[in-house]
DNA sequence: GTAACTGCAAATTCTTTGCATCAAC
DNA sequence: GTTGATGCAAAGAATTTGCAGTTAC
């Protein structure tokens, strides 16, 4: 499960393992948070000047295709990385602070039980984003 | 709660009636479905030739703010909109044909009890976004 | 009459693409 | 050596903004 096998299972499927790669997979693994793609491509300027943000928006979908992060519309503008979790994987943005808090809660087979409308649907991704006030912003 | 009273009520607080957003609304309201900017414009053009796009963005956000319309970003790179159902409407949608299905499940309540760590915070929002396969496209 | 709204064009932001060069396999 | 990946610049899509003229109140 560490990050080392998982970049060989992807150069196993096809994908090259490049070293601009193998950065952008370590910031985005290393982070614990949810990175825009421009964050992402800042911080890997830093360790590589001339890498290119198109280099990362391609190096985010191909790593998006083969399961290894997972992309969120938080509802922000722009998209947000992090390497994949369980499908029970939520998120909670703060309206007024931007915090990002992300918590586990199993959706998918209570929505299956409980909604008759997706019977015979195929689900194969369920996310939950709440917005709201965090404790320290007001919530009550 | 019919749409000439929500408009009344949109002018009340601060906005003003024109022939133009009382147009976008009724497109909006009349529409079953999800619209997106594009084709609110579209179809208010046909009314209306020389309405402008911009109008259209503005008219949704003002709207927007004052809770008479909802915006919803179902992951297809732009904004859907619909007139505001209740915080338990939430939406499929389905990967290969595009078709959304709008159904309610009670989230927040059922979140808060048993989420811990949203203890204290105060959920304005919730949204459940619903990927997969429609019945038709080879849900299983 | 005044402040808000409109239409138009131009600007912004996020993301994708074309292409010549380069590097992983 | 071949094919996929990179960097750069340019294109695209969605949305926003500046501004002068117009209209609801």
């Amino acid at each position: 499960m560490n990050r080392k096998a998982n970049l060989e299972k992807a150069r196993l499927r096809g994908g090259r393992l490049t070293s601009q790669r193998k950065l952008i997979y370590s910031i985005v693994s290393r982070s614990d948070g949810h990175l825009d793609a421009d964050q992402i491509y800042t911080e890997a300027k830093s360790a590589r000047p001339r890498i290119s943000l198109s280099t990362v928006y391609r190096a985010l979908a191909r790593f998006k295709e083969m399961g290894l992060i997972a992309e969120h519309d938080l509802g922000q503008g722009h998209h947000h990385y992090e390497t994949s979790h369980s499908e029970n994987h939520h998120h909670f943005v703060c309206n007024r602070c931007g915090l990002v808090l992300e918590f586990e809660y199993a959706l998918s087979r209570q929505v299956k039980m409980n909604v008759p409308a997706l019977k015979g649907f195929k689900v194969t991704s369920a996310e939950v984003n709440m917005k709201g006030m965090c404790r320290k912003c007001g919530g009550k």
